[in-house]
DNA sequence: CAGGTTCCTGATCATTCGATCAGACTCAGT
DNA sequence: ACTGAGTCTGATCGAATGATCAGGAACCTG
């Protein structure tokens, strides 16, 4: 009565390391938008174009499927920002925050995944959480603090306790394009347009160092 | 064999509004926490101290019960800053502005759960941020930008376009307070703490509208 | 006291989840 | 041509979830 489906021709012998690539990719998409429990490793699967049981193929369960994927956005966020920092070496030291300031607001916006799984798992602690601060957060928040300590000691920044400076500025910073479906309903404006992005950069930068402008 | 366990003796009438008020407060911290899909009915249930039925009781379906809770939390916002806004007429604009400000990041600070919902809801379309962008969020954004608005045509905050105030605002003052773990673990400064939080108001409202503290 | 309503519980349903397993297909090495 | 490792799939498992249902206890009304 079953009728066995006919198996699909496969065209050349697949490429493990693309596809482990595609479901990671999926899944941090996944994760970031529906939460650790609300993203089922089906749904991530099908946005990969595979099928389910090759998620625990590759990743031996769904907590390892989201190591991975966080190792992943946090290694983007090194490289645009570190990047970045080595091409300023010997510049002022205002003009290298305010740069980097600006490179952080546009990862923010190219990928708002990252403080969508910050603060979905820094909200309670478990071993999640553990595991995503000591590993990641905990090296940003080092430089991000020094960064804004010498700011402050050179008088560009308001007498403001380094931690309050942080949540600040990655509160102020990424909050637009987390909440992006509900931005573009609430002001009609779309945080994916590069003159938004680039008008929120100005904003941040001109509300942390005083009002001043791309065109000086 | 299996022998009935003797009903629980219910010294008075139980009273459905004050049972039902508990599964709401259970629901909204467990849905702030660990979203909608990853709180269940069972842990509400338990943190409300009832059985599981009960909440299909009071409740005709979880969604219902998220509705409840949402419709909790944005109450009390409502009460704390319309509450604070008739205690100030007549006063001046700035000074209006930077005690609604403070006002805001205390109750950021006290009820974490508000924006822990919201960016959990207003990352992705869908029927639940439909209802709470047109039903809560979008009288709280119009009165915000109104006053932001105000604040910026009087020369108090540099010439950035409202939505990206508004961004940076409901970024700043909460983010802190939503990741409270996080904070506790990375800086070792408890944002339950009142002295934290008041220097987290003094922070969000310098950098705004420049250094300026608490005893002038 | 009789009948009805409100509030609540234990048992259980269908569904969906993450995970596992046997087997199939491709290809490199020999 | 044969073998074995690597990659992938359909079928299926146990556990957990949201929801339902029959029934029971407390209370009110008459």
């Amino acid at each position: 009565m079953a009728q066995a489906a006919p198996p699909k021709a496969r065209a050349t012998r697949p490429s493990a390391n693309a596809t482990r690539e595609r479901i990671v990719v999926a899944a941090l998409d996944l994760f970031s938008e529906l939460s650790f429990d609300g993203a089922t490793t089906r749904e991530i699967a099908a946005r990969a174009e595979v099928t389910q049981p090759l998620v625990n193929y590759h990743f031996s369960s769904k907590e390892e499927l989201w190591f991975a994927a966080v190792d992943r956005i946090f290694a983007q966020l090194n490289d645009a920002l570190t990047g970045r920092a080595e091409g300023l070496r010997g510049v002022d030291e205002l003009t290298t925050a305010k740069l980097l300031i600006r490179e952080f607001v546009y990862f923010c916006a190219a990928h708002p995944q990252l403080h969508r799984i910050i603060t979905q798992e820094c909200k309670t602690d478990g071993p999640r959480m553990d595991w995503l601060v000591e590993h990641h957060v905990r090296p940003v928040y080092e430089q991000t603090a020094a960064m804004l300590d010498g700011l402050v000691a050179a008088g560009h920044l308001p007498r403001v306790p380094t931690a309050h400076l942080y949540y600040i500025l990655t509160g102020a910073a990424p909050t637009m394009f987390v909440l992006g479906p509900e931005c573009r309903r609430l002001t009609g404006l779309d945080p994916r347009a590069p003159e938004v992005i680039e008008a929120h950069a100005d904003a941040v930068i001109s509300l942390l160092f005083g009002a001043e402008r791309t065109e000086p």
